[in-house]
RNA sequence: GGGCCCGUAGCCUAGCCAGGACCAAGGCGCCGGCCUUCGGAGCCGGAGAUCCCGGGUUCAAAUCCCGGCGGGCCCGCCA
């Protein structure tokens, strides 16, 4: 980044020294304008020789045309991204600002402290972690909004696998595909593909490629890690599986470390490595990258579903009672809890509207539009009052029971069905479709298919009680229908609702 | 330059792997109805699609094959 700064200053001060008044883009994009006519005249009149030679430098001035292209909008990136950085966090620029003066300098600096973080340095390790906390205490506060925690957090650094990873730079020198370049250990993986199936397969047509799995200063890779991270998974886990959940920029290096594997000894572990993809987020018409400052946050997203939230109910109420209840009968503390309930659940229903392996695109200023996840609590929470009034008790407190009074119900009805409406049978049709839906989504790792049968459920469901009273049917056999196929449902989207990580709510 | 993924109404998606009841389904938005006692964040109806383009295979193609075009991602000491 520094040098081309660097470059653009010089041309600029140039291009103001000489009192130009174009900059230097314009000025090569007039030159090879000029020269594409020149192509036009002299093939015309018969110069194509002349124009051959004059090719050579033509492509020379597109090529800087297009160097320059890229480093203006870079650098127009990288200010606007110091914008974003100095106006959200004016402690932090400040301090960055006044610490680093010479790029370069940090550059360096930075890799000294992975050399010594590498060969087990304490002091230097204990900085890390502490940096290394303070972020991951932001991952754990902003997933824990979703309900997201996790069991146990391995450290890069920890004894087990930094060994591991020398254990893995050892095995790699000894194979018949690795070699030094400039004191780098690389592993040729084209080589090794022309010999193993496995890896060609892996491949297909792309190039594996050559992996270097040892820096010339001696410090391992990312990707070197990872390797060891995958052994110790296995070995000291002893994981039958492993799913790595992983960005697809990085299917090729998940490629590479499978290969890597199955080279270094470990066949069956690198069978059993799944790479599970997925795409990125998009806004519409902005692209996300943190480097640059440009990206709207977890965070974000469930305190403006929240906004979205409070705004639909506030609309419902005025609707319903042509007024909003005084607000000392309201339960605030209640409804803002279930405002973030709906929150979460929208936001999971967001992220989970679309295939893993398709780019996600939304627009945060219209997150009304795309209420999946509230809609199905809504359902969920309504078939809910219709069991409640039933069997006359709360029926997520009392799973166990209610399935025992299905049974009995079914038992009384059993033998005297009689024909099914259209809806009803509708409504069978999906209720059938669960299972193999869920090993779908196992199968194919796909968990938007999840979603999508949730919603389909909750279509049938609204359908229904829209169409056929349940409770207040008189003939006691179709009544008694209607209530197990709701409560069927209420037992299917209960379990979807606990895999999708929806919070399950019981009253709105 | 090479590889992978994607391209379906104004917008977002499902269907494609295993071709056939697809003159293509759902949601958002739009238009018109229903303030029907189980909760109206709902229901019913309507308009809106050259399934990116061009070939091929087949009795049959959104789906399979080939070639384009457009977008995203990746192609050796970053993570």
């Amino acid at each position: 980044m520094y040098p081309l700064i660097e470059l653009y200053e010089i041309t600029d001060n140039l291009l103001k020294k000489f009192k130009y008044k174009h900059n230097l883009g314009e000025i090569l994009s007039e030159i090879t304008d000029t020269l594409e006519k020149i192509e036009k005249e002299l093939t015309s009149k018969g110069y194509g020789k002349v124009w051959k030679e004059l090719k050579e430098n033509y492509d020379r001035i597109s090529e800087l045309k297009r160097k320059f292209n890229e480093v203006f909008s870079e650098l127009s990136n990288y200010t606007s991204s110091e914008d974003v950085l100095s106006s959200i966090y004016p402690e932090i620029y400040a301090v960055l600002s006044r610490e680093i003066t010479d790029p370069d300098f940090a550059e360096e600096t930075i890799r000294e402290y992975m050399k010594r973080y590498e060969n087990g340095d304490e002091e230097i390790g204990k900085v890390f972690r502490e940096v290394s906390s303070m972020t991951l205490e932001g991952f754990k506060e902003t997933l824990g909004k979703l309900g997201i925690w996790f069991d146990s957090f391995d450290w890069e650094s920890s004894r087990k696998i930094r060994s591991l990873a020398r254990k893995v730079i050892e095995e790699v020198e000894k194979l018949p595909y690795a070699r030094r370049e400039e004191g780098a250990l690389l592993l040729d993986l084209d080589k090794a593909a022309m010999e193993h199936k496995f890896i060609s397969e892996l491949f297909g047509k792309d190039k594996p490629g050559k992996f270097i799995v040892q820096r010339s200063d001696g410090t391992s890779l990312y990707t070197t890690r990872d390797v060891a991270y995958s052994v110790y998974k296995f070995r000291e886990y002893g994981a039958k599986r492993v799913y790595n959940v992983i960005a697809v920029e990085q299917t090729r290096e998940q490629k590479q470390v499978k290969a890597t594997l199955y080279l270094i000894g470990y066949k069956d572990e690198a069978e059993k490595l799944i790479h599970f993809v997925y795409e990125m987020v998009n806004l519409k018409g902005m692209r996300m990258s943190s480097r640059r400052g440009q990206y709207y946050s977890l965070d974000e997203l469930i305190e403006d579903y929240k906004k979205v939230m409070v705004r639909t109910y506030v609309e419902n109420q005025k609707r319903k009672y042509k007024s909003i209840e005084s607000p000392e009968k309201l339960d605030i503390e209640k409804l803002n809890e279930t405002f973030n309930k709906l929150a979460v659940a929208s936001s999971r229903a967001l992220l989970l509207s679309i295939d893993p392996s398709k780019v996600l695109t939304f627009d945060p200023r219209r997150l009304e539009e795309y209420g999946l996840g509230s809609w199905i609590i809504y359902t969920f929470v309504r078939i809910q009052g219709i069991l409640r009034k039933a069997f006359n008790y709360e029926p997520l407190d009392n799973l166990e029971k209610i399935n025992s009074d299905a049974l009995k119900l079914y038992e009384k009805i059993t033998n005297q069905l009689k024909d099914l409406d259209p809806v009803e049978r509708e409504l069978i049709e999906t209720i059938q479709e669960y299972p193999s839906t869920l090993l779908e989504v196992y199968e194919y790792l796909k968990p938007n298919k999840l979603l999508e049968y949730a919603n389909n459920l909750c279509i049938v469901l609204n359908k229904l009680y829209e169409t056929l009273p349940v409770l207040g049917e008189k003939d006691p056999i179709r009544r008694n229908t209607r209530i197990i196929l709701v409560l069927l449902s209420f037992i299917i989207l209960k379990d979807l609702l606990e895999i999708m990580g929806f919070p399950l709510i019981k009253k709105i």
